[in-house]
DNA sequence: CGAATAGTGTCTATAAGACATTATACT
DNA sequence: AGTATAATGTCTTATAGACACTATTCG
């Protein structure tokens, strides 16, 4: 039921509007993002970032971002972090026609692979260094988006509790290390790290007296604080000056 | 051309694309926003962000705002810092129909009162502070739009080049420092502004040894650098601790 | 000269990074 | 005891913010 119309002989292009998903996790101390292969074509047989078309006229972009989250990825929509990453229009993205893409990011804790037998059978964990440095191609857009994806998660590691968000509800200090070092790419001091994150107010409080057991010194648990927002941040260091203009 | 179909029985939701600008700009000081009057329905004489549709389906969504911000803006389009600000698709945001709107955020030098007798007659800057604030109803969710808007402006400040955008293509470091004052809505030390800034390679660069005119001693000019990334980041003096949940 | 604005210097509290030390578990 | 990991402490250097001072124009 559209009817608008500031010059009537003038008549709305067709559109469609699509969702697809950066879910990125940590698996055995290393960033990955899900894929999946494409069964039809354009880019049949291509791995691609989950996703799809928005349902109906009626359904909220977020909602469908959940719902493929779910049919595409099997994963449980309910606490996972998602946010907006960007929209991308361009008009020969799809050769299939005008199809506009909004983009989620979605972080997940540590998880065993895709289940078989879903709609995710085709899905799978490929570590991001391994796409991003170009071995694998992937279809459409979705390097750019992927790459778009990965630099949100890093700079809101700085700003924001996200770390959380790829651990359990329970989680050491050295846990959360590992996810600093991960997406950042870089090796960070235990100490150092540990005396920061605790200066954060809110940022995590300890979950009981409870510990674990290991080798060595059983380790506090902690959960995510009540802040978002970090104060003061976790400054990402020696962040390479790539992008110098000419001299 | 739209062809595609997993499903044969599915028909493809009619949506339209809209483009919304939040232009910012400094007047005396005080952070403005271009705003325009709706002549028609719905939301008719209320205050509203430049945009408009999607022309055909094969208009790139970033020179659509290009576009729009001549014809509604009458701003030269060329040089002017714009960026994707998100997608805003809430199925009920507008009373005629599936409307999904990309916005931008559009940063422009000091301007004068938009000119009559253009598409953008209608057009006026108003205070930041005021809308904000309440005092001004927008029409749809421009409210919302405009708040993401300003809140990426001020991040942005910290950590890019952005402000250099808000100034005139020389300008005294002074300048900048009411650029910074204004959107982030403090007051900051002359002097440890005017060393800050200095220590950051590539922010920005004497032009000439060229200086104005005013009463007391004549200021250096200076221009954009090639640096987009600041190193080290401006930081926001005492981001109030908003969020802070229970403790 | 005095007023006004631009630019530089200095001091101090705080934070960041390197690295030593102590604590608590397991075998 | 020996080893492994967790947690805390110390030192040095860099940075942020407060503020005094010098420089250069105009009337």
């Amino acid at each position: 039921m559209v009817r608008f119309m500031p010059d009537e002989s003038w008549s709305p292009p067709i559109v469609l509007i699509a969702v697809d998903l950066v879910i990125l996790t940590l698996r055995s101390s290393a960033l990955h993002v899900l894929l999946v292969e494409r069964g039809i074509a354009p880019y049949q047989g291509d791995q691609a970032l989950p996703g799809g078309f928005l349902n109906n006229a009626a359904e909220d972009i977020l909602a469908a971002a959940h719902r493929e989250l779910r049919e595409e990825a099997d994963l449980d929509a309910g606490h996972l972090h998602l946010e907006q990453l960007g929209t991308y229009g361009a008009p020969e993205r799809d050769p299939r026609g005008r199809i506009i893409s909004v983009a989620y990011l979605a972080i997940a804790p540590s998880l065993p692979e895709p289940t078989a037998g879903t709609d995710a059978a085709s899905a799978s964990w490929r570590p991001v260094d391994d796409i991003l440095s170009g071995h694998t191609k992937l279809a459409f857009d979705h390097h750019q988006i992927l790459a778009d994806g990965v630099e949100r998660a890093r700079t809101k590691l700085e700003h924001s509790a996200l770390g959380t968000a790829f651990c359990d509800e329970t989680f050491t200090i050295a846990d959360l290390q590992q996810v600093y070092e991960a997406v950042w790419g870089v090796q960070l001091d235990p100490r150092n790290f540990y005396r920061k994150v605790q200066a954060v107010p809110g940022f995590i409080v300890p979950a009981g007296d409870e510990r674990r057991t290991t080798k060595g010194r059983p380790a506090r648990l902690f959960r995510p604080g009540p802040r978002t927002v970090l104060h003061p941040p976790l400054v990402r260091p020696d962040q390479q000056p790539m992008n110098l203009g000419v001299q």
